[in-house]
DNA sequence: TTGTAAGCGTTATCAC
DNA sequence: GTGATAACGCTTACAA
């Protein structure tokens, strides 16, 4: 494979030279910028980006850290991240943690090591410390949909304290005055900001004592299993708020295992709606959150970092929605034809 | 930051030393073994990657160049080779091409002058010449989910044409005569081959004179469009085979404005399922193709590649499974309760 | 079992 | 405008 070198020789000039003209830095005449060309595109150089990073100390990459892509609002978080990177002649490191500290922790390193130039982390754990190495070793950090305990980095999320008030509100509206939340695992804020919440709006209510917050992960089989637990309390909840996608399809179908009809016996509500079009009849009442705007945003203000931006780190919270649908009686009890339901859905921005 | 040379000298040792514990390679004394670890541990070493890369020409790094991580079936096959890649120690950079063989060739480009070790490519084009230019800098190719028109690497894919025969041989069973197919850009194989299928089932049924082929994208809005071609042919299809989960999408929003039930005056079939319990209430009959185990497969056999394999190249025909559910007629013409419907859908592997 | 010397392919620095 | 020189941090090849 040739190198700069070669082409400086092909060329009759210094490696500085090509160097120059392969950068676009620097002054170099018209005449030698073409000799320069011509001998590159005979050789059929490619730079090689590592000798380059190793000296400039960049390498135009950045990563993102997530627990599952599979999650469809992490896919579209990707796809927001991968974006802008692209956009700025990035490219991007994907790496899913399965929310486990020590993949997160396994994971850092090898970036460090890599000299990736800045980290989208979506932290499994507290992260703090973690994020104060990474700064030490000179990767820039902005953190994804979570809060962070103490201001070390800029934090793109969404609002779920809001969304899930909202979503709650909604059930109380609804008449329900028995319900139970189904969330992640407490050490995640976004599990612990949307039972609270949860826990204002019935508040709010004077229902304080009739609700009860079960904890688990954010996966199918977890939801399965506390709408399972949720459903032998009594009173039986009558409304059930599951606080992400995963856990809002476990909990239903373990509602279908049992029998119970949604929205008739037990209403359900959730966090985090599926990609709109993804699924054909869309059922579920929603908050959802821009999961796109997270990453590109996310990846903008990395990469303003990298560019020495010092402003003080900032929190931005993304607006969440919310969408009124069957499963939380918001339409009537009747199933609506599966096909040719021309009745919108109610959106409320929040 | 401490480099190698700064440990070395801590530990009183040659940098190859400090090296080589690092490494864990050839020979070391105990007891030098642990003066060398106790400086690496006091100095907070993390060893540079890129330097190691320059020096040994390999950068433990794959890289996924696909059309959308957005799709769901693509999304899966991510995360299996993440996790393939995850178990070598290897990273795994992801593209977006958006089908368009301008960003491949700028991703694969970029790809090479950072001198990843090999490339998961699902070509948006003929690619033939871009994997022999890949190969010819040094990096392994495994292509995935695409037929190439030449052996000029690893294919891992699924069996699109028996697939799609399967699902025509249905709608034929199921007493369809006029039928179209409605597919994605003619030079991508999964398109042509999915045509083909359902060609083949048509013709063996004596009707190729009553169906019809659309190409598009892959993708809703040209789901759509095509849909509503195909519905103003005359005489008008009572079946519709779309070649993938977007373009079934787009298809079954147009029946709906159209006012056409599915599947009571028009039938739909598609290929790739969604995720299992990422929709709610499964509704199409599909064919589905092993995603995770494509992804899986494919960086397994790269990194077998990357260490030394020199086997003739191969082509990986994974098995794909048939569903039958509603929208194909398959259970009857009334709609099912949405909630509590026990009965399971009739799955066949292929 | 350990070390020496050279080099991987660039770019920063300074000089002309 | 162009170039010489050194350096980035590591590993290969060979020697001791």
């Amino acid at each position: 494979m040739a190198t700069l070198q070669d082409v400086a020789k092909k060329a009759g000039v210094a490696p500085i030279t090509v160097s120059r003209v392969v950068n676009n830095s620097g002054y170099v005449a018209q005449e030698v910028r073409e000799r320069v060309e011509a001998a590159v595109e005979e050789l059929g150089y490619v730079p090689n980006i590592l000798a380059r990073s190793l000296r400039s100390r960049q390498t135009n990459t950045l990563a993102l850290v997530l627990s599952d892509v599979t999650n469809p609002f992490f896919t579209t978080v990707a796809r927001g991240a991968g974006d802008s990177a692209a956009e700025a002649g990035f490219m991007l490191i994907l790496c899913n943690t399965d929310e486990r500290e020590q993949e997160e922790q396994r994971y850092l390193e090898m970036l460090v090591q890599r000299r990736v130039d800045g980290v989208l982390l979506v932290p499994a754990g507290k992260a703090v410390r973690q994020i104060q190495q990474l700064r030490q070793h000179g990767t820039q950090v902005v953190v994804l949909d979570r809060r962070l305990s103490e201001p070390v980095a800029d934090v793109v999320r969404g609002d779920s304290l809001g969304g899930s008030r909202a979503l709650c509100r909604h059930l109380v509206q609804q008449g329900h005055r028995v319900s139970a939340v189904l969330t992640g695992p407490k050490q995640v804020s976004t599990s612990r900001d949307r039972v609270q919440g949860f826990r204002e709006a019935m508040a709010e209510a004077g229902l304080e004592t009739m609700c009860r917050a079960f904890y688990g992960q954010y996966s199918q089989s977890s939801g399965y299993a506390m709408a399972g637990e949720a459903l032998n309390q009594t009173p039986r909840p009558t409304a059930l708020f599951a606080t992400n996608n995963f856990i809002a399809i476990g909990a239903l179908n373990c509602l279908r295992d049992r029998g119970v009809k949604v929205p008739e016996d037990v209403a359900l509500v959730a966090f985090d709606d599926l990609p709109p079009g993804l699924v054909t009849f869309p059922f579920l009442t929603v908050v959802s959150q821009p999961a796109y705007e997270m990453g590109r945003k996310g990846a903008e203000l990395l990469l303003r970092r990298l560019n020495g931006d010092a402003e003080p780190y900032q929190e931005v919270v993304l607006p969440v929605e919310m969408t009124l649908r069957r499963s939380s009686g918001s339409f009537g009890t009747q199933p609506e034809s599966m096909i040719g339901d021309a009745s919108p859905p109610l959106v409320e921005r929040l």
